[in-house]
RNA sequence: GGAGCCGUAGUGUAGUGGUGUAACAUGUCGGCCUGUCAAGCCGAAGAUCGCGGGUUCAAAUCCCGUCGGCUCCGCCA
């Protein structure tokens, strides 16, 4: 075999006159007839080589059937270029390898898709053909970054003292959260395990061992339905500590966080990151991972509009509501059909209806300035700073639907008019979630991050009486808008952590067959301790600059959650049923 | 569970409101060609228009259903 003494890109015109062999795949040829050159592409990049009658006739005639995607081995001299045919976009432009020698390890078939970068084919196919889609720079490059920043984490981590340690894939299924991926029991027929959505319990568990610094880059698995941002499977960086508080996670989380973007995408980002809490960003920004790329902060005029004669707004306050404005800068250009347009989008996300209010150079021009005094109208457009040209956007209804449907609005003119700097990097934390919500589906509360989340000390008392007004010790790092990782403080006490279970509406019964183990150990000397954890998948996305986990992920499931390269999942054979115990209430059918 | 967009040679598209031997580019195959790097020139092959049904004298085109891909809502502690 002619082994590979260089990689392509290594070669450089220094090395003119030396003897090298190359190892890769055919990228493309091109054919003079008395001359051929190939571009041969491996892992590091691409070199020309030069296949000529009058250096060595057999590799010439081998290089004749040479086709794209054929692996070879070629062994050459490497020359300088002849004048004015040098490639400034190659970065071994200036070189070419003089092939004396050839050999074919394995022909190819034509690929069913360009192996080069910004191609524009169904994603099936890339999926299908993975291995081939993988062999395109840009997908290369996103399995680099996704290992350098790994290894850049790994680094750091031990470097302060935490501990890798795995955690079980196959583990209990406990009720909270989303649906689990089962796993059937062949010893103990009619059981199953579950695959971890995340290592939560088993993190805090490592705490009562008192491992104290714990880390684990974690695969999790959601069997709910799939988005750009979401696969059934994904890694998460779960991190874990012992006797700190939320300070102390923001600062190894901002340290960190400065080294992987210097690491990764030599980036410098500001810290310490800014934080909103949760009211705040709801308040300001109608969403609890705002984009603060921009501003076009949402406006509350609840008081100002209390008493008009609008009953739109008077009756929304009424009705315990608010009514909050945005102003649309520059939008006050909108043709009558694009404010169709937005009011119809209000009307998706749960308004009732949109008011407006053109600002002119000629005065305002709206539907509903007739309902205002002139007073009223004055302090709405001061609130809202609004200027000629400017488009005043309001929605009047309960706060939550309010704030997502202004939110929502924000961000969609935010798109449309480029708004955002696309090279920011705008890092928050926000802070004070409530810990509760109340589920309309189920009529009980739920826990807004997961049942273990300590309430803040100062709101444990009204834990019964006043669910829905307790702070969670709870906090998510936003950016740009997108949620890249979130914690909590825990329960570290058994009596807490009962009540907590008993204001979710669990049993004891349930509690003591699902948590018995967990409230058992918190009985057995249990620092206080809290963590986080980090969606590496879409962490790598931002950094990649794509628009879905699936392209800096090797090996991806379609939206139905399936993998078009290996058929999965796919029915089995009746005998590895019988031995689960398992018979199916519909029938399997054979794939094509 | 719901909404939207899409499905035509290997690939990307055009054609779509009734007449086609289904067009273009690229790739593939063959020929020519000694400085290309998206090589070039000449030629050829390649499509039951996702699948099933319906309407019609006639369907890629209209209707119904279905499958698949993507985006979004619900869902994702």
């Amino acid at each position: 075999m002619l082994k590979r003494t260089h990689m392509a890109t290594e070669i450089t015109p220094q090395m003119a006159g030396q003897r090298v062999v190359l190892n890769g795949w055919v990228d493309t040829r091109r054919d003079h007839g008395g001359l051929i050159f190939v571009d041969l592409r491996d892992g590091s990049g691409l070199v020309q080589l030069v296949f000529s009658p009058e250096v060595n006739q057999e590799a010439f005639t081998t290089g004749e059937q040479l086709r794209g995607e054929h692996v070879i081995g070629a062994s050459g001299l490497v020359r300088i270029r002849p004048e004015d045919t040098e490639n400034p976009n190659l970065k071994t432009g200036l070189i070419e390898v003089y092939v004396d020698q050839v050999e074919v390890f394995n022909r190819a078939q034509t690929p069913p898709f360009y192996i080069e970068d910004n191609i524009d084919v169904d994603e099936m196919l890339r999926m299908r053909y993975r291995y081939l889609d993988l062999r395109r720079p840009e997908m290369r490059k996103n399995l680099v970054l996704r290992h350098q920043v790994t290894q850049a984490l790994r680094e750091f981590l031990d470097e302060r003292g935490f501990l890798e340690i795995e955690t079980p894939m196959l583990t209990r299924s406990t009720p909270e959260g989303a649906r689990d991926y089962l796993v059937p029991s062949r010893v103990h027929p009619g059981e199953f395990f579950a695959l971890p959505q995340s290592p939560q319990i088993f993190k805090q568990i490592l705490m009562v061992a008192g491992m104290e610094k714990y880390f684990q880059v974690a695969r999790c698995f959601r069997d709910e339905d799939l988005r750009a941002d979401r696969q059934p499977e994904f890694t998460q960086l779960d991190i874990e500590m012992s006797f700190i508080e939320e300070e102390d996670i923001f600062q190894l989380v901002e340290d960190m966080l400065a080294h992987i973007f210097k690491q990764g995408m030599n980036r410098d980002i500001q810290t310490p990151f800014r934080r909103l809490t949760y009211q705040e960003a709801m308040r300001l920004y109608g969403s609890d991972r705002p984009d603060l790329r921009f501003g076009w902060e949402i406006v509350d005029l609840t008081e100002i509009v209390r008493e008009v004669e609008f009953k739109v707004f008077s009756g929304a306050i009424k009705a315990g509501g608010v009514v909050r404005g945005l102003n649309a800068r520059t939008c006050g250009s909108f043709s009558r059909k694009e404010i169709d347009d937005l009011t119809e989008l209000a009307l998706d996300w749960g308004a009732r209806g949109l008011a407006w209010i053109n600002v002119t150079t000629e005065g305002l021009k709206s539907p509903i300035t007739k309902f205002f005094s002139d007073e009223a109208m004055n302090q709405i457009l001061s609130a809202l700073k609004a200027e000629p040209g400017d488009l005043l956007l309001f929605c009047a209804d309960q706060e939550d639907v309010v704030a997502r449907v202004l939110g929502n609005l924000r961000l969609e003119l935010g798109r449309r008019l480029h708004l955002a700097d696309e090279d920011a990097l705008e890092l928050v934390w926000i802070t004070d979630f409530p810990l509760l919500e109340y589920d309309e589906d189920q009529k009980r509360y739920v826990a807004v991050h997961h049942p273990f989340t300590s309430p803040r000390e100062e709101d444990i008392s009204r834990l019964e009486s006043e669910p829905l007004q307790v702070r969670a010790r709870a906090y998510d790092l936003v950016l740009n808008g997108t949620e890249l990782g979130g914690g909590s403080i825990r329960i570290h006490r058994r009596e807490l952590q009962e009540r907590m279970f008993a204001v979710l509406g669990l049993t004891p019964e349930e509690v003591a067959d699902k948590f018995g183990f967990m409230l058992e150990a918190f009985e057995y000397g249990t620092p206080p301790h809290g963590g986080i954890a980090f969606g590496m998948d879409r962490m790598l996305m931002l950094m990649a600059g794509r628009e879905s986990i699936r392209d800096v992920i090797a090996f991806p499931k379609t939206q139905r959650a399936a993998c078009p390269m290996t058929a999965a999942p796919s029915p089995v054979a009746d005998k590895q049923l019988q031995e689960l115990g398992i018979r199916l209430r519909v029938k399997g059918v054979p794939k094509q």
